[in-house]
DNA sequence: ATTATTTTTTAGACTAATCTAAATTTAATT
DNA sequence: AATTAAATTTAGATTAGTCTAAAAAATAAT
């Protein structure tokens, strides 16, 4: 049976790229060290790596410079973290995993290679732009939402978002959103501010009205509509 | 940093178990042709696999005489089954993959480790007993349904259940349900009973509805879902 | 019971990804 | 500008999984 080689890029290949994605939103050029520390190996085996990324036109690489990604290069790395986000979404949304639980799965499920199970998955969750955490998911051709969330205590009165995810991730926290039926996706509207404490009144929903503390608005993040 | 070494399996171990395991459905003991054929690789590359299984105590081997299953090395299949199924019964139920199109995406699933995931995916899918092709799932200690087949004839009302054989095995018979479009594994419900000669309205792979016979539905075997 | 055939194993080599240790290049400091 | 320190690369090994070709064992056939 005749086997095409589909010029697929490893699991480790996906992994670099992913790793070199990350730290090029805080640099313009990322270095070989950095590169070993996140991803938990030496700097002689990431030169390797480099080498094998530009010889697949992936990196922009010269000896000694640092690196950054092709265009071909972000877009592997973009459609790795799309499937990253969408799992991690269906892994809370789905099968009620804790927002802290969902990475390793995550990690492993990213390097699952299938369109059509990707383009499902996205359609089961009906089209998430953001993931568990707030991050937002970039669709199929790598493009994200160009709005980026903020914590909800930035919102002024009577403004209208949506919940996007969490910047503390301890289960004291979830466990008071869950009572609080405060749920990824809600539709939030600010009815008043209390100037004293910054303290909130918000409809959640359109109807379910409550109060919260500004600490804990501080730790909600929304897309504002 | 200290990485503890916790004795897992790789991608290929696994993969050879579980074409071990297949291949001993048939035979009581295996050769390393046939697990080279099975596994589309070259005997000698067999050859080195099975003495790394053996040191891992996962198959019984000795030189030239063929292999079989360690306890130990049947519960590794049997989970990585057990896995393959679920995830092909998530693919059709959830993400509506067509039977034929969930092998391959399966195959990559059913090596994702786990134990929450999968334990989450048979809840989600309520503990399903088996998969689309009929074919059963065995539980988190590796146990098979040991339920027995029944002649569809038994069946109440509106009961769900899965061909599994035919008591009539001649070919006139055959060739009805090759006509029918009734095949081994198919999914089918009792939507109606006629009270006056026992026939039966059916829904096969919950769409194809025909009517059949008591006579025909004495000689269809099922298990109930 | 020998010989021929088939099956299986060994020997030696290759690739991907990693490592340590040494060499080289770049950057920082006097 | 020369020297030291830090970062990076090269050289040479290692491990998992694979291969081809040759050797050894088991099976079949005369």
């Amino acid at each position: 049976m005749s086997q095409i080689t589909l010029q697929m890029n490893s699991f480790t290949e996906e992994n670099y790229l992913k790793a070199i994605y990350k730290l090029l939103e805080n640099e313009t050029v990322v270095t070989t060290n950095a590169i070993a520390e996140k991803m938990n190996t030496k700097a002689a085996s990431v030169t390797d790596m480099l080498k094998k990324l530009s010889d697949k036109k992936l990196i922009n690489y010269q000896k000694y410079q640092g690196v950054s990604l092709t265009a071909k290069g972000e877009k592997v790395a973009l459609m790795i973290i799309r499937k990253h986000r969408l799992w991690e979404m269906f892994l809370v949304e789905k099968l009620s995993f804790k927002w802290d639980e969902v990475h390793d799965v995550a990690e492993q499920l990213e390097h699952i290679d299938s369109d059509k199970l990707i383009a499902q998955i996205d359609k089961f969750l009906n089209y998430p732009k953001f993931d568990p955490h707030g991050d937002p998911i970039p669709d199929a051709n790598g493009k994200f939402q160009l709005q980026k969330s903020v914590p909800l205590s930035s919102l002024k009165l009577s403004e209208h978002c949506i919940m996007t995810g969490v910047v503390d991730h301890s289960s004291a926290f979830l466990q008071y959103l869950d009572k609080s039926g405060i749920v990824l996706g809600n539709d939030i509207k600010i009815k008043e501010v209390i100037a004293f404490d910054k303290s909130l009144q918000i409809a959640v929903n359109k109807k379910n009205t409550l109060f919260i503390s500004n600490e804990v608005a501080k730790n909600i993040l929304v897309i504002i509509k």
